[in-house]
DNA sequence: TATTTAATTTAGCTTTGCCTAAAAATAGTT
DNA sequence: AACTATTTTTAGGCAAAGCTAAATTAAATA
């Protein structure tokens, strides 16, 4: 057993994902569930990368990463998110469209490639779906003050930073929507029955999308 | 077995390669060379490549691209060829830094993704070697009349255009002479004794070299 | 606490793609 | 034509990564 292999390395990403946000060790369902897989499989590749040193497994309780298992996933999820930002800023595809071709292009192992892909991007700090992006040195550095847009009080203005969910599927109804990143919006009003607001100029956004985008409160 | 995967598109690439320029089909043992794998497990993917109607294989005689393989190792070759332009044109790769990459790049498969790099990188007509890229429709236009150097006479002036052998050792040999594609030289002398030749400007070049560069006459 | 349910692991199988060693076929040489 | 040397194929193994089904452990419930 070399290096991490794609498979190693979604598993480490997955554990990363998953543990970012909740408590304690992740289970083996939820990483099977996260990357379409069945538990046992799961489960067989824990005891692997537990066995390299990668991951921490106590039997029947769940994984999480050592120290040099987070370092390979933000070093996958540094290669992934800069692939999708030249996917949509080069070449010129939808934000909802390049989640897969990265998933492949992120397994393409070659410091001198993601630093000069890096440098000829500009070094950007976020990807397509606002979400930071590694430095090469492992660290994330996401100093804004996100805040998700269901919380808003009407009279509130905000700009969009992020998603939440950032499935295909809620990128095109936000395309619909004409919701992108970047955008500045103000609350007129919360409809108290189900947590729907009007907003000024885009008439009137579900609790379901307002769960589910990431804002920047304006002053 | 569903579509072509990483080795077996790696293979139709290496009897497609093999087969230009030579008569008949490609032996087993060549194949396996060239991919530095062993002569049986080349044996054993002509089998399953010859299942799959990509390979015509008579057993013992050797192997040879149906039109369905062959058209399958042009869009493998596509694909390295622009990425290969992209990792040394936008990315500031050497020449002789790019072909590991690209033999990794290669075999991301979407048409998308290909056509719109195409694009970005202006439909480009060769590769950082000089080797045409094919279309997207599967056709190789080269209307070059393209000599090898070692053929010229003193006094002929030529343009490089190409390399036989696009080896990491040899193209930076090249960049130690100052020879790029592109440049244009005068032989001024040819020795008889080693069919080293001297150039306008570039001191001698000898019989090895002149061998592996593509030229056009100039007028 | 005993029992049932749910989650997890283990065991065993499959496919892909590589390997080595042995067998078979072809080619070359007397 | 017979023998030898080389090439090619076949047979049998191995590792990775997935699966299903069975066994085990933990959690929930009566
Ligand atoms: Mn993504
Ligand atoms: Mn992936
Ligand atoms: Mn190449
Ligand atoms: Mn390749």
């Amino acid at each position: 057993m070399q290096g991490a292999s794609s498979s190693r390395e979604d598993y480490l990403k997955a554990l990363y994902v998953l543990s970012t946000g909740a408590e304690g060790p992740v289970t083996t369902t939820a990483l099977a569930e996260h990357l379409s897989m069945r538990p046992a499989s799961a489960s067989g590749m824990m005891k692997q990368l537990a066995e390299a040193g990668w991951v921490e497994h106590e039997a029947y309780r769940g994984a999480s990463l050592t120290p040099s298992g987070e370092r390979i996933a933000l070093d996958v999820i540094r290669r992934h998110r800069l692939w999708e930002f030249f996917l949509v800023e080069r070449l010129g595809f939808a934000w909802d469209q390049v989640h897969e071709l990265a998933e492949r292009l992120e397994h393409i192992e070659d410091a001198e490639l993601i630093n000069r892909l890096d440098d000829y991007l500009g070094c950007p700090d976020f990807d397509p779906h606002g979400d930071p992006i590694p430095r090469a040195d492992g660290t994330v550095v996401d100093a804004r003050p996100l805040q998700v847009a269901s919380e808003l009080r009407p009279g509130a203005r905000a700009v969009i930073k992020g998603v939440v969910d950032s499935s295909d599927v809620f990128l095109r109804h936000l395309d619909a929507l004409g919701i992108r990143l970047g955008i500045e919006f103000k609350v007129v009003e919360r409809h108290e029955f189900d947590g729907s607001a009007r907003v000024e100029g885009h008439g009137i956004w579900t609790l379901g999308v307002l769960e589910n985008l990431l804002v920047v409160i304006q002053p």
